[in-house]
DNA sequence: CTTGACCTTCACATGGGTGTGATAGTCAGA
DNA sequence: TCTGACTATCACACCCATGTGAAGGTCAAG
């Protein structure tokens, strides 16, 4: 597909689209005419890369962890490289730390939803 | 105590201290001086913020539900705006979808560091 | 009284993600 | 063949969170 179906698909505009391509998040096959042109599996790289980058990780980071985020391990594993084992054990441990931190807020917030809804229901 | 101490606590340098007191997150009073003066409870309401930062929540919706996020909820609730209440129930949603988010991210690192793991194990 | 560690404000810079507009090529359909 | 909806590149500009440095005030300790 071309920038603009995948933009729709991904509710990520063309020029975001051309962004990453340019930090070597994604790689589209380019066309006679010049034209990017994306295979389907790319929307769901797309959709990662915008949580990723949603949730404040740098395209640095996430161009290193993207490749081990896919669902078919098995096949990209066949350099031991130690470094690259460091950054995903610290992402990870991030990814924790983050995980623990919203379901903080997530719970705070409930409460203070319930508190407003309760207070509502008894003020009225 | 002054901006270097909770500097030291947070690890957030003064300059952002200030920042945040800008972007109206935090109030702290003046000594005589002009310096100004910080609550112990601040130390706490600081490491949320970053938190929140960090996660790429912008200032002005940590303004919004900074104050929803205490323990002590039920104080603060007199106001029954429903506006409020819908930015609140925006968050937490967001809040869910990124919950459910770094699961999965959590638990593809999990097993692309397993995989390495057995692959150095089985290669050597 | 001076030094040094703190604090103040102000201002300018930078980096990353994003918006926007100019200029131009491609191509299907009226 | 011309129009309109795409696409391309390039460039400038914005927002926001941060860094940094200048110029100066406060205050405790030597």
């Amino acid at each position: 597909m071309r920038i603009g179906e995948l933009a729709r698909k991904t509710d990520v505009p063309p020029r975001m689209l051309r962004y990453y391509e340019e930090q070597g998040l994604v790689t589209p096959r380019r066309l006679d005419n010049g034209y990017r042109e994306y295979d389907e599996y790319l929307v769901d790289r797309v959709r990662k890369i915008r949580g990723l980058l949603d949730a404040g990780i740098p395209t640095r980071i996430i161009g290193a962890i993207l490749p081990c985020l896919g669902q078919t391990s098995a096949i990209v594993v066949d350099d031991p490289d130690p470094e690259l084992r460091a950054m995903l054990v610290e992402q990870h441990d991030k990814m924790i730390e983050r995980i623990a931190f919203f379901e903080q807020n997530r719970d705070a917030l409930s409460r203070y939803i319930d508190a407003m809804d309760r207070a509502a229901a008894t003020g009225d």
